[in-house]
DNA sequence: TATTGTTATACTCTATAACTATA
DNA sequence: TATAGTTATAGAGTATAACAATA
Protein backbone atom coordinates (compact mmCIF):
# COMPACT_ATOMS: atom_id res chain seq x y z
CA UNK A 1 0.00 0.00 0.00
CA UNK A 2 1.07 3.60 -0.71
CA UNK A 3 2.51 5.58 1.76
CA UNK A 4 0.65 8.63 0.72
CA UNK A 5 -3.09 6.65 1.46
CA UNK A 6 -1.85 7.67 5.07
CA UNK A 7 -1.07 11.26 3.99
CA UNK A 8 -4.55 12.65 6.25
CA UNK A 9 -2.07 11.71 9.49
CA UNK A 10 1.33 13.23 10.11
CA UNK A 11 2.53 9.65 11.27
CA UNK A 12 5.99 8.02 10.57
CA UNK A 13 5.95 5.94 7.12
CA UNK A 14 4.09 2.52 7.71
CA UNK A 15 2.68 3.64 11.13
CA UNK A 16 -1.57 3.97 11.15
CA UNK A 17 -3.50 4.41 14.59
CA UNK A 18 -6.09 1.66 12.94
CA UNK A 19 -3.16 -0.52 11.92
CA UNK A 20 -2.01 -2.09 15.30
CA UNK A 21 -5.46 -2.30 17.33
CA UNK A 22 -7.10 -4.16 13.66
CA UNK A 23 -3.85 -6.66 13.92
CA UNK A 24 -5.35 -8.03 16.88
CA UNK A 25 -8.22 -9.28 15.17
CA UNK A 26 -7.70 -13.11 15.44
CA UNK A 27 -10.27 -13.92 12.56
CA UNK A 28 -8.39 -11.13 10.50
CA UNK A 29 -4.84 -12.20 11.14
CA UNK A 30 -6.13 -15.81 10.26
CA UNK A 31 -7.75 -14.32 6.57
CA UNK A 32 -4.81 -11.89 5.69
CA UNK A 33 -2.25 -15.00 7.18
CA UNK A 34 -4.02 -17.52 4.81
CA UNK A 35 -4.28 -14.98 1.97
CA UNK A 36 -0.30 -14.17 1.72
CA UNK A 37 0.17 -17.81 1.81
CA UNK A 38 -2.23 -19.39 -0.14
CA UNK A 39 -1.44 -16.66 -3.14
CA UNK A 40 1.71 -18.82 -3.66
CA UNK A 41 0.08 -21.93 -4.30
CA UNK A 42 -2.77 -20.66 -5.93
CA UNK A 43 -1.30 -20.77 -9.57
CA UNK A 44 -0.01 -24.13 -9.43
CA UNK A 45 -4.01 -25.37 -8.86
CA UNK A 46 -4.92 -23.17 -10.88
CA UNK A 47 -2.93 -25.13 -13.86
CA UNK A 48 -4.61 -28.08 -13.23
CA UNK A 49 -8.48 -26.19 -13.50
CA UNK A 50 -8.74 -27.15 -9.74
CA UNK A 51 -10.56 -24.60 -7.49
CA UNK A 52 -9.19 -24.59 -3.54
CA UNK A 53 -12.02 -26.15 -2.61
CA UNK A 54 -11.69 -28.71 -4.51
CA UNK A 55 -8.18 -29.17 -4.04
CA UNK A 56 -9.05 -29.37 -0.15
CA UNK A 57 -10.94 -32.22 -1.27
CA UNK A 58 -8.22 -33.67 -3.03
CA UNK A 59 -5.58 -33.21 -0.40
CA UNK A 60 -8.09 -34.34 2.69
CA UNK A 61 -8.40 -37.71 0.54
CA UNK A 62 -4.41 -38.11 -0.67
CA UNK A 63 -3.70 -40.80 1.93
CA UNK A 64 -6.12 -42.82 0.26
CA UNK A 65 -8.42 -43.36 3.01
CA UNK A 66 -12.34 -43.29 1.88
CA UNK A 67 -14.24 -40.50 3.23
CA UNK A 68 -17.96 -39.76 3.07
CA UNK A 69 -19.36 -36.31 2.92
CA UNK A 70 -19.70 -35.23 6.01
CA UNK A 71 -16.42 -35.57 6.79
CA UNK A 72 -15.12 -33.90 3.94
CA UNK A 73 -17.57 -31.22 4.63
CA UNK A 74 -16.31 -30.68 8.09
CA UNK A 75 -12.35 -31.37 7.33
CA UNK A 76 -12.69 -28.70 4.25
CA UNK A 77 -14.89 -26.56 5.36
CA UNK A 78 -16.93 -26.41 2.77
CA UNK A 79 -20.78 -26.46 3.04
CA UNK A 80 -23.23 -29.70 1.64
CA UNK A 81 -24.53 -28.21 -1.31
CA UNK A 82 -21.02 -26.99 -2.34
CA UNK A 83 -19.80 -30.34 -1.88
CA UNK A 84 -22.21 -32.32 -3.85
CA UNK A 85 -21.14 -30.38 -7.05
CA UNK A 86 -17.81 -30.18 -5.89
CA UNK A 87 -17.65 -34.01 -5.84
CA UNK A 88 -19.99 -34.50 -8.62
CA UNK A 89 -17.17 -32.18 -10.58
CA UNK A 90 -14.18 -34.09 -9.69
CA UNK A 91 -16.08 -37.63 -10.36
CA UNK A 92 -16.66 -36.73 -13.90
CA UNK A 93 -13.20 -35.64 -14.28
CA UNK A 94 -12.22 -39.35 -13.11
CA UNK A 95 -10.20 -38.01 -10.12
CA UNK A 96 -12.45 -39.80 -7.38
CA UNK A 97 -14.66 -42.26 -7.51
CA UNK A 98 -18.05 -43.51 -5.22
CA UNK A 99 -17.05 -46.41 -2.60
CA UNK A 100 -19.99 -48.66 -1.26
CA UNK A 101 -20.62 -48.44 2.31
CA UNK A 102 -22.90 -50.45 4.82
CA UNK A 103 -24.60 -47.55 5.77
CA UNK A 104 -26.24 -46.59 2.45
CA UNK A 105 -27.09 -43.31 3.29
CA UNK A 106 -23.30 -42.15 2.87
CA UNK A 107 -21.86 -40.82 -0.14
CA UNK A 108 -18.53 -42.38 0.12
CA UNK A 109 -15.90 -41.57 -1.92
CA UNK A 110 -11.56 -42.41 -2.57
CA UNK A 111 -9.35 -41.06 -4.79
CA UNK A 112 -8.80 -42.91 -8.34
CA UNK A 113 -5.07 -43.36 -9.97
CA UNK A 114 -5.79 -40.59 -11.53
CA UNK A 115 -6.66 -38.61 -8.67
CA UNK A 116 -3.86 -39.34 -6.62
CA UNK A 117 -1.25 -38.95 -9.80
CA UNK A 118 -2.63 -35.60 -9.80
CA UNK A 119 -2.13 -34.57 -6.52
CA UNK A 120 0.93 -36.06 -5.95
CA UNK A 121 2.14 -33.85 -8.81
CA UNK A 122 1.00 -30.93 -7.32
CA UNK A 123 2.90 -31.46 -4.26
CA UNK A 124 6.07 -31.90 -6.28
CA UNK A 125 5.04 -28.27 -8.02
CA UNK A 126 4.56 -26.45 -5.56
CA UNK A 127 6.98 -28.01 -3.13
CA UNK A 128 9.31 -24.77 -4.17
CA UNK A 129 6.98 -22.62 -2.89
CA UNK A 130 6.20 -24.54 0.52
CA UNK A 131 9.46 -24.68 1.27
CA UNK A 132 10.39 -20.82 0.88
CA UNK A 133 7.87 -20.20 3.36
CA UNK A 134 8.89 -22.79 5.64
CA UNK A 135 12.70 -21.50 5.53
CA UNK A 136 12.18 -17.58 4.96
CA UNK A 137 9.74 -18.19 8.87
CA UNK A 138 11.84 -20.94 10.47
CA UNK A 139 10.84 -23.95 10.52
CA UNK A 140 10.68 -24.09 14.34
CA UNK A 141 8.40 -21.60 14.48
CA UNK A 142 6.02 -23.36 11.57
CA UNK A 143 5.64 -25.69 13.61
CA UNK A 144 4.73 -23.77 16.73
CA UNK A 145 2.26 -22.17 15.01
CA UNK A 146 0.50 -25.00 13.44
CA UNK A 147 0.46 -26.36 16.50
CA UNK A 148 -1.46 -23.80 17.92
CA UNK A 149 -3.79 -23.49 14.92
CA UNK A 150 -4.96 -27.08 15.46
CA UNK A 151 -4.99 -26.64 19.13
CA UNK A 152 -7.06 -23.22 18.90
CA UNK A 153 -9.47 -25.21 16.59
CA UNK A 154 -10.26 -27.98 18.57
CA UNK A 155 -10.51 -25.82 21.81
CA UNK A 156 -13.06 -23.48 20.04
CA UNK A 157 -15.27 -26.41 18.54
CA UNK A 158 -15.33 -27.87 22.15
CA UNK A 159 -16.73 -24.60 23.80
CA UNK A 160 -20.48 -24.59 24.32
CA UNK A 161 -22.44 -21.76 22.48
CA UNK A 162 -23.07 -19.00 24.96
CA UNK A 163 -26.86 -18.36 25.01
CA UNK B 1 -17.49 -36.48 13.43
CA UNK B 2 -19.00 -39.54 13.35
CA UNK B 3 -16.91 -42.19 14.43
CA UNK B 4 -18.37 -44.64 12.08
CA UNK B 5 -17.13 -42.32 9.22
CA UNK B 6 -13.93 -44.23 9.66
CA UNK B 7 -15.31 -47.62 10.32
CA UNK B 8 -13.62 -48.76 6.87
CA UNK B 9 -10.50 -48.88 9.08
CA UNK B 10 -10.31 -50.43 12.38
CA UNK B 11 -8.40 -47.44 14.13
CA UNK B 12 -8.79 -46.32 17.47
CA UNK B 13 -11.66 -43.27 17.78
CA UNK B 14 -10.35 -39.97 16.50
CA UNK B 15 -7.34 -41.90 15.20
CA UNK B 16 -7.51 -41.65 11.35
CA UNK B 17 -4.34 -41.87 8.92
CA UNK B 18 -5.39 -38.59 6.58
CA UNK B 19 -5.73 -36.82 10.02
CA UNK B 20 -2.11 -35.93 10.92
CA UNK B 21 -0.84 -35.62 7.62
CA UNK B 22 -4.16 -33.41 6.74
CA UNK B 23 -3.64 -31.04 9.64
CA UNK B 24 0.20 -30.09 8.79
CA UNK B 25 -0.92 -28.34 5.62
CA UNK B 26 -0.78 -24.54 7.20
CA UNK B 27 -3.27 -23.31 4.80
CA UNK B 28 -6.16 -25.61 5.77
CA UNK B 29 -4.52 -25.08 9.42
CA UNK B 30 -5.84 -21.32 8.78
CA UNK B 31 -8.73 -21.87 7.34
CA UNK B 32 -10.25 -24.08 9.80
CA UNK B 33 -9.20 -22.08 12.92
CA UNK B 34 -10.42 -19.20 11.35
CA UNK B 35 -13.91 -21.14 10.48
CA UNK B 36 -14.36 -22.58 14.35
CA UNK B 37 -13.30 -18.77 15.80
CA UNK B 38 -15.29 -17.00 13.79
CA UNK B 39 -18.27 -18.78 13.01
CA UNK B 40 -18.53 -17.48 16.92
CA UNK B 41 -19.10 -14.50 15.91
CA UNK B 42 -20.77 -14.50 12.95
CA UNK B 43 -24.40 -13.99 14.89
CA UNK B 44 -23.47 -11.17 15.65
CA UNK B 45 -22.82 -9.74 12.19
CA UNK B 46 -25.53 -11.26 10.77
CA UNK B 47 -28.16 -9.81 13.21
CA UNK B 48 -27.21 -6.13 12.06
CA UNK B 49 -27.09 -7.43 8.65
CA UNK B 50 -23.44 -6.83 8.31
CA UNK B 51 -21.58 -9.53 6.21
CA UNK B 52 -18.34 -10.68 7.02
CA UNK B 53 -16.29 -8.77 4.48
CA UNK B 54 -18.23 -5.67 5.33
CA UNK B 55 -17.94 -6.35 9.18
CA UNK B 56 -13.87 -6.11 8.03
CA UNK B 57 -14.01 -2.97 6.62
CA UNK B 58 -16.40 -1.15 9.69
CA UNK B 59 -13.52 -2.77 11.61
CA UNK B 60 -10.44 -1.01 9.54
CA UNK B 61 -11.71 2.02 10.00
CA UNK B 62 -13.26 1.87 13.31
CA UNK B 63 -9.99 3.89 14.97
CA UNK B 64 -11.86 7.10 12.81
CA UNK B 65 -8.74 7.18 10.28
CA UNK B 66 -10.27 7.37 6.53
CA UNK B 67 -8.74 4.88 4.30
CA UNK B 68 -8.89 4.56 0.60
CA UNK B 69 -10.16 1.90 -1.12
CA UNK B 70 -6.58 0.50 -2.26
CA UNK B 71 -5.57 0.09 1.44
CA UNK B 72 -9.30 -0.98 2.92
CA UNK B 73 -9.22 -4.04 -0.26
CA UNK B 74 -5.14 -4.97 1.10
CA UNK B 75 -6.81 -4.82 4.93
CA UNK B 76 -9.76 -6.27 4.64
CA UNK B 77 -8.97 -9.23 2.04
CA UNK B 78 -11.43 -7.92 -0.76
CA UNK B 79 -10.91 -7.63 -4.11
CA UNK B 80 -11.46 -3.68 -5.56
CA UNK B 81 -14.77 -5.18 -7.39
CA UNK B 82 -16.26 -6.33 -4.38
CA UNK B 83 -14.89 -3.35 -2.43
CA UNK B 84 -16.85 -0.99 -4.33
CA UNK B 85 -20.24 -2.80 -4.09
CA UNK B 86 -19.38 -2.77 -0.28
CA UNK B 87 -18.69 0.81 -0.34
CA UNK B 88 -21.62 2.16 -1.65
CA UNK B 89 -23.77 -0.59 0.44
CA UNK B 90 -22.20 0.79 3.31
CA UNK B 91 -22.82 4.40 2.76
CA UNK B 92 -26.69 3.64 1.26
CA UNK B 93 -26.80 2.52 5.09
CA UNK B 94 -25.54 5.60 6.48
CA UNK B 95 -22.86 3.79 8.01
CA UNK B 96 -19.53 5.17 6.15
CA UNK B 97 -18.95 8.70 4.30
CA UNK B 98 -16.41 10.09 1.56
CA UNK B 99 -13.73 12.37 2.53
CA UNK B 100 -12.03 14.52 0.10
CA UNK B 101 -8.80 13.80 -0.95
CA UNK B 102 -6.00 15.57 -2.46
CA UNK B 103 -5.98 13.05 -5.39
CA UNK B 104 -9.38 12.79 -6.70
CA UNK B 105 -8.74 9.19 -8.15
CA UNK B 106 -8.74 8.34 -4.63
CA UNK B 107 -11.78 6.74 -3.10
CA UNK B 108 -11.39 7.59 0.88
CA UNK B 109 -14.05 7.02 3.31
CA UNK B 110 -14.96 7.49 7.08
CA UNK B 111 -17.03 5.93 9.25
CA UNK B 112 -19.95 8.62 10.34
CA UNK B 113 -21.41 8.65 13.81
CA UNK B 114 -23.88 5.90 13.02
CA UNK B 115 -21.17 3.38 11.50
CA UNK B 116 -18.91 4.16 14.39
CA UNK B 117 -21.91 3.44 16.85
CA UNK B 118 -22.91 0.01 14.72
CA UNK B 119 -19.06 -0.92 15.30
CA UNK B 120 -19.38 0.13 19.00
CA UNK B 121 -22.51 -2.12 19.13
CA UNK B 122 -20.97 -5.04 17.76
CA UNK B 123 -17.96 -4.70 19.82
CA UNK B 124 -20.00 -4.72 23.39
CA UNK B 125 -22.18 -7.77 21.98
CA UNK B 126 -19.90 -9.82 21.25
CA UNK B 127 -17.02 -9.12 23.94
CA UNK B 128 -18.60 -13.05 25.83
CA UNK B 129 -17.35 -14.80 22.80
CA UNK B 130 -14.17 -13.16 22.37
CA UNK B 131 -13.29 -13.92 26.21
CA UNK B 132 -14.90 -17.12 25.97
CA UNK B 133 -11.86 -18.27 23.28
CA UNK B 134 -9.66 -16.23 25.16
CA UNK B 135 -10.05 -17.83 28.22
CA UNK B 136 -9.91 -21.25 27.11
CA UNK B 137 -7.12 -20.92 24.79
CA UNK B 138 -5.19 -19.18 27.78
CA UNK B 139 -4.15 -15.08 26.94
CA UNK B 140 -0.30 -16.11 26.99
CA UNK B 141 -0.88 -18.11 24.06
CA UNK B 142 -3.56 -16.14 22.00
CA UNK B 143 -1.17 -13.25 21.74
CA UNK B 144 2.03 -15.74 20.85
CA UNK B 145 -0.10 -16.75 17.95
CA UNK B 146 -1.36 -13.58 17.03
CA UNK B 147 1.93 -11.98 16.77
CA UNK B 148 3.01 -15.40 14.98
CA UNK B 149 0.03 -14.82 12.21
CA UNK B 150 1.29 -11.11 11.25
CA UNK B 151 5.22 -11.72 11.20
CA UNK B 152 4.50 -15.22 9.18
CA UNK B 153 2.23 -12.36 6.43
CA UNK B 154 4.72 -9.89 6.68
CA UNK B 155 7.47 -12.13 5.75
CA UNK B 156 5.16 -13.97 3.16
CA UNK B 157 4.35 -10.25 1.33
CA UNK B 158 8.29 -9.75 1.50
CA UNK B 159 9.28 -12.93 -0.76
CA UNK B 160 10.33 -12.43 -3.92
CA UNK B 161 7.99 -14.63 -6.10
CA UNK B 162 9.21 -17.77 -7.79
CA UNK B 163 10.41 -17.79 -11.46
C1' DT C 1 -38.50 -40.38 13.77
C1' DA C 2 -33.69 -39.02 13.04
C1' DT C 3 -29.91 -38.83 9.87
C1' DT C 4 -27.40 -38.22 5.32
C1' DG C 5 -27.15 -36.04 1.44
C1' DT C 6 -29.24 -33.65 -2.76
C1' DT C 7 -31.93 -30.11 -4.93
C1' DA C 8 -33.67 -25.43 -5.33
C1' DT C 9 -32.99 -20.67 -4.94
C1' DA C 10 -31.10 -16.24 -3.94
C1' DC C 11 -27.32 -13.77 -2.73
C1' DT C 12 -22.45 -12.67 -2.31
C1' DC C 13 -17.81 -13.03 -3.38
C1' DT C 14 -14.00 -14.20 -6.77
C1' DA C 15 -11.61 -13.11 -10.64
C1' DT C 16 -10.36 -11.16 -15.01
C1' DA C 17 -10.62 -7.73 -18.45
C1' DA C 18 -12.10 -3.42 -20.24
C1' DC C 19 -13.06 1.18 -19.28
C1' DT C 20 -13.04 6.04 -17.04
C1' DA C 21 -10.92 9.66 -14.66
C1' DT C 22 -6.97 11.67 -12.72
C1' DA C 23 -2.01 12.39 -11.99
C1' DT D 1 2.05 7.01 -19.61
C1' DA D 2 0.92 5.17 -15.14
C1' DT D 3 -2.28 4.83 -11.37
C1' DA D 4 -6.92 4.31 -8.75
C1' DG D 5 -11.30 2.75 -9.09
C1' DT D 6 -15.47 1.33 -11.43
C1' DT D 7 -18.09 -1.45 -14.53
C1' DA D 8 -19.05 -5.75 -16.91
C1' DT D 9 -19.39 -10.51 -16.87
C1' DA D 10 -18.84 -15.28 -15.78
C1' DG D 11 -18.21 -18.51 -12.45
C1' DA D 12 -18.02 -20.45 -7.84
C1' DG D 13 -19.09 -20.52 -3.01
C1' DT D 14 -22.50 -19.33 0.96
C1' DA D 15 -26.56 -20.14 3.14
C1' DT D 16 -31.18 -21.60 4.10
C1' DA D 17 -35.01 -24.44 3.39
C1' DA D 18 -37.35 -28.21 1.32
C1' DC D 19 -36.96 -32.75 -0.26
C1' DA D 20 -35.58 -37.79 -0.93
C1' DA D 21 -33.64 -41.94 0.69
C1' DT D 22 -32.13 -44.70 4.34
C1' DA D 23 -31.51 -46.11 9.14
Amino acid sequence: MKADAHALSALPEGVTPGKDYYERSLTVALLRARESTMRRFKRYSDAQNLTLPQWRVLRALADGEPLDAGTLCQRCVILPPSLTRILRALAERGLLAQVTCNDARRHMVTLTDKGKALFDSLVVQSEDSRRQIDEAFGQEKMQTLLDLLNELREITERLPDLD
